[in-house]
DNA sequence: CCTTGTTTTTCATTCAGTGAAAAGGGAACA
DNA sequence: TGTTCCCTTTTCACTGAATGAAAAACAAGG
């Protein structure tokens, strides 16, 4: 044939989807040869894939000739999680205006804190990550909590993991991490003091939902606030539980599916 | 083959994506079967599709084994017209902690209104629409205003449709509605009576970007409460203002790339 | 005018995708 | 336990939809 050799095993709908996934690695607007490149497809391939999607308005075009992700993905995508995340959405806006400062609601997905919603000042420059936004768990207070209530199996497998540094004040050594877990859960909150980003502290209390840890709520200080912090814990607490009635009557079925692995299957126990 | 006679036609992305949109009908979480159904492919073909959109967590799998939109997605549309919701959402939550209303921002997309971005009350109840949802023009105040500054062109199209009634207070008269916008340039703002849904009042004000009407900023309030209801216009006009200056630096290719439809040719002018 | 970088179109080739049909669950009921 | 009903999953012979190298068209500099 003209198109010489396919490369194997690569179905229509993965290249498709590997187009789509493109926008994610770059958030600029993509010239079509970009887009070819990163979602490793010959161009003409990916400009008969690129029309298709923009035909769907998946895919939108500037004037300047690029492409980037269309807003019918955007509307699409609004039904994912929507009752958790509509639902949480007004207390993470309580937290915000009693505390005055950077709050956000996350949950757990894989060995990653996914943040699902967050309220900010119009004067507060963005920090690390944004709503949708990712980071690592053992540098946020948010993942600290998630991860200390978590099952014993998850926090062992993270423990085993290599930490990654992100400041000169991350935690990387486990057995550092796993105390910190344990003083989490005594007392009830967690907190990092520059261990994602310099010059940023935070503090964050865990969200249960039928009887096991489903999010967690906190907030970001700047490190010259920092003592400040732990004043703002009864507001945490109150709206935590406040949430935890409101998401009660939710089936977890409809709250976000996040990827929470597989436990061991650990035939043979520890103390066999 | 055994496949029979093939739908003409039908491109392997145009399923896929069929796939992906059936979820746009149904807001909870579909059957194969379902999702065979409503995007008009064979089981089996659905079968397959399902499959490997699963597996690029772009649809995730219920326990009771159907299967709603992933993740992934939502984290992916994050991206879309992010620079302007990430700017917008500090004001409309100003709007709110001012107001106590439930306030909005809103888009015109084609001839309709799009949220982009809405803040409300822990007790209040669901609006008509909410994040990332649709709404007429004609019935809402946002869309009066939208409507109201928008190139003369989008107006007289719009005048030119059957409006759909939504309430017996709707405004389904062309020449009704062409008095409404023409008082809402007068006056800077737009306000609605029971015209969406019986029992809710709105009232809205443009927000210019590079001298054209770019979005528009309001909010609802519960009918018994209207009168109360211009007494948040100095609020709303100085957020907007405030929200002027905040997008003035933004590129317009960034911003939300909506449907704005193609001016008529009209190489004779109306009055040749 | 040429060069360099795109986007778009073309087209002979063939294998990835196809979908009817059959088999495999599993829940509800008798 | 067997039967019914409905949904999911697997199978498989067949072929036209998808393919991609290559060439053409376009755009922006130099």
């Amino acid at each position: 044939m003209a198109g010489g050799s396919r490369e194997a095993g690569r179905s229509v709908t993965d290249k498709v989807l590997s187009v789509l996934t493109a926008f994610e690695s770059e958030r600029r607007p993509l010239a079509l040869t970009e887009i070819a490149a990163i979602a490793g497809i010959p161009v003409s391939t990916a400009h008969r894939l690129v029309g298709e999607l923009t035909e769907w308005q998946l895919i939108s075009r500037t004037s300047n000739g690029r492409y980037q992700l269309g807003l019918r993905i955007w509307e699409l995508a609004q039904n994912v999680g929507r009752q958790l995340r509509d639902t949480a959405k007004p207390f993470v806006q309580d937290v915000f205006s009693l505390s005055r400062e950077t709050s956000h609601i996350a949950i757990r997905d894989g060995n990653e804190v996914l943040y699902i919603e967050r309220v900010y000042d119009s004067r507060r420059v963005p920090q690390s990550a944004g709503t949708g936004g990712r980071l690592p768990m053992h540098t946020t207070a948010v993942g600290k909590v998630l991860l200390a209530y978590e099952e014993p199996w998850v926090r062992t497998a993270y423990l085993g993991l290599d930490l990654q540094r992100a400041t000169d004040r991350t935690i990387t050594g486990a057995r550092e991490l796993a105390a910190e877990l344990d003083l989490t859960r005594a007392r009830g909150y967690a907190t990092t003091h520059g261990e994602q980003s310099p010059g940023t502290c935070s503090i964050a209390v865990p969200v249960f939902h039928t009887g096991r840890i489903g999010a967690a709520l906190g907030i970001v200080v700047p490190a010259e606030r920092s003592e400040t912090m732990t004043k703002h814990l009864p507001v945490l607490k109150a709206v935590s539980s406040r949430l935890e009635a409101a998401t009660a009557r939710i089936p977890l079925e409809t709250l976000i599916k996040a990827h929470h692995g597989d436990p061991p299957k650990d035939t043979e126990s520890a103390g066999s």
